[in-house]
DNA sequence: TAGAATTCGGTATAAAAATATCGATATTGT
DNA sequence: ACAATATCGATATTTTTATACCGAATTCTA
């Protein structure tokens, strides 16, 4: 049980936990560091050493057991039953992420979505979808701490400060700009700390165009002809 | 102009040139790299270092040529006027994605998406939506490399293969499936490599909630009282 | 039951990426 | 023109993360 635990082993000890719950479901008991590594795209070395870390035994020849791997790991994580969140800005992205069904699979309940639009707005919906102005109060009474943002770029960093604000303490950015929480700290003189994971669809995309550009190039210059 | 061009770096330097547009688009001329630190989220000195590496100059006191910058960037990324890609996969996300405005201010167009469901068939909708049994030819004929892959999870691998097959080279992943494009190939026996980037939302919003748990953990045991 | 095959687990090594440092130099202001 | 200042750019260092290796242990097979 040495070393840190750090970003890229907390995502993979999520895929596992994810992947753990799969095989116990399909009557599986025991598994291999090969099988999971497989499994997430990882070595099994990684796997071995990763499980290491926080503390977990195999047994040599015999593998893990299933069970005590997704006790453990739910420990590790911290996994509750249901983790609540909420969607701001109900455009296209929002919305869809609104009903997505994965969720409710992976513990995640969407429990409100607001728009400062209100055509958008639905308070009888499914999940309903409240006007902006009620988020605060909204945030502070459900003790929300996690929210999506899928705003407009131009309202991305105002509406990011409201949240923080609000208390939410954890945000998934859908929009292209890159939030600081330090400087909304700084202005608004919270003193609590915002954590901000950006997906960047259009940047991802880009992102796929340049590799394959850059494999092809690679593969003409090392394949003679 | 030492180093070589890695992942984290090919990220960032798309990143630049999105800063870098908009800063022109502004009438700028030149920029530090502070400031483009600051819109990226780095430290000057990494901002240096990646110019570097791709053997741009600036000038000391006098920051880096907008201009320059942008064109050199365009070359090393490789970049098309417009990219096209496919969507796989009509439900929420996938419709969502289909529709979404920001990619066409990024260059991005989607040509198409593709649903086996033939209630979502819509050929002549404004991006049209055809069934899955053409997306072999289209993709050929129309030569797209890039596609989103937003099905049901139960289904991505047989229909990740078939998009390789099909001859696609890059794939944006929705689902929370480990697609393997070595297996794909080996079973196929296709010789393309296909490059898979994988955004997982509930994973996201998992690791979230992991991180601010991790963080008041540590204040808890750093602020006595 | 003896041996062969596998798998774990710890250490040591290597690779990747970010950060720190500091001299050089161009610009600005006086 | 000269000093002050801010910025670049190269090297060196540190940190982080992944890989390679190999002995030990356990299960399986014959």
């Amino acid at each position: 049980m040495d070393g840190r635990i750090h970003g890229p082993m907390v995502l993979r000890l999520a895929r596992y936990l994810r992947v753990l719950e799969k095989l116990k479901g399909l009557g599986f008991v025991k598994v291999f560091s090969n099988n999971l590594g497989d499994a997430i795209g990882a070595t099994p070395a990684v796997v071995r050493k990763d499980f290491s870390v926080i503390g977990i035994t195999g047994n040599k020849r015999g593998g893990y057991n299933i069970d005590s791997l997704i006790a453990r790991l739910v420990v590790v994580l911290g996994k509750h039953d249901v983790e609540n969140v909420v969607i701001v800005g109900c455009g296209r992205i929002g919305t869809a992420l609104l009903n997505y069904r994965e969720f409710s699979r992976e513990g995640i309940r969407v429990v409100a979505g607001f728009d400062s639009n209100d055509e958008r707005v639905d308070p009888k919906a499914q999940v309903p979808i409240h006007p902006m102005s009620d988020f605060p109060e909204f945030v502070r009474r459900r003790r929300i701490e996690v929210a999506v943002l899928a705003v407009p770029d131009p309202v991305a960093t105002a509406v990011f400060e409201l949240m923080v604000d609000a208390g939410i303490r954890g945000v998934l950015n859908f929009t292209s700009v890159e939030l600081k929480c330090a400087a909304a700290c700084e202005e608004t003189g919270c003193a609590e700390e915002c954590t901000v994971h950006n997906v960047n669809i259009g940047l991802e995309i880009e992102n796929l165009f340049y590799l394959i550009r850059l494999k092809r190039a690679s593969e003409a210059v090392s394949l003679p002809e």
